[in-house]
DNA sequence: GTATCTGCAAAACATTTGCAATTCT
DNA sequence: AGAATTGCAAATGTTTTGCAGATAC
């Protein structure tokens, strides 16, 4: 409990430092992401929330990750097509998704942009990198 | 004219070949990506298609890329979170979407599996590779 | 007291499904 | 004839918008 509190605090600073007025709504999105890192859908956030907060809305969560969007407190992921996915970790990495568990696994890339060719005369400014196959656990139970 | 029946003829093998039955709706959808190159949404194919076919319905075009999906004629793209789009060119490749001009670019990645320390233990069947940032052309314009 | 934030209801899109008519073999 | 294909209309699912009440500064 002390700790939920603690966090709560943590994280109204950190939001106010980006520019979003830290409500109780918002800590509790950020905290979701936070701390599952689960790269969950509106749906996902919603519905483990809202058992805690009874009248919370899916506007608030969708108006809530639109700003977070607009003030870079999280990355939008399209790792499925039909939904979006968002990430609070917004430094640089990849997105592995196991084909059989469905997990997302973060890994790191490298930073230069030189590594591409075609690419010498381009200014990068965002890398989106998913990965589609299958985890060392599916790999190993399946044999 | 001439060339249209010719390209139509040798779309309609390749689709054979790929185990999807050549119907006229079918291979006007493949020459479409194939001539553009854009990486469209479905509303861009329809758009253009339904002017020489005005009773071509949007259900064809999903349907009908669906299928090309299932039998691997097309890839489905994730470049906007909310709408999809789709490439004739199944072969590896990046994407470099400009966001000035918001043209879509390729580009070659290599093919090694083994560039990511954290996926030694991984299989990867399948790379999306999404970049924004400004292209040359747009780079030049803003000097 | 004025701005902002929340949440309901409705609207707006993208996509899928059910089904009847048509087309191909 | 039988199977696949097409396209309309309706349904589904995700996201946005309008607006009224509540909350924060």
């Amino acid at each position: 409990m002390i700790k939920l509190i603690e966090k709560s605090f943590e994280i109204g600073e950190y939001l106010k430092n980006k520019g979003v007025r830290p409500s109780e709504q918002r800590i509790r999105i950020f905290e979701y992401l936070y701390i599952n890192k689960n790269h969950p859908t509106v749906d996902m956030i919603y519905r483990e929330l809202v058992q805690k907060m009874p009248c919370l809305s899916k506007t608030t969560v969708y108006n809530t990750l639109n700003i977070f969007l607009k003030n870079n407190v999280v990355r939008q992921l399209a790792i499925e097509e039909n939904e979006a996915r968002y990430d609070a970790v917004i430094e640089l990495h990849g997105h592995f998704k196991c084909e059989k568990c469905e997990n997302i696994y973060d890994f790191d890339i490298e930073k230069t942009n030189n590594e591409y060719e075609d690419l010498k005369k381009y200014e990068i400014n965002e890398k989106y990198i998913l990965f589609k196959g299958i985890c060392p656990s599916c790999l190993k139970s399946s044999k």
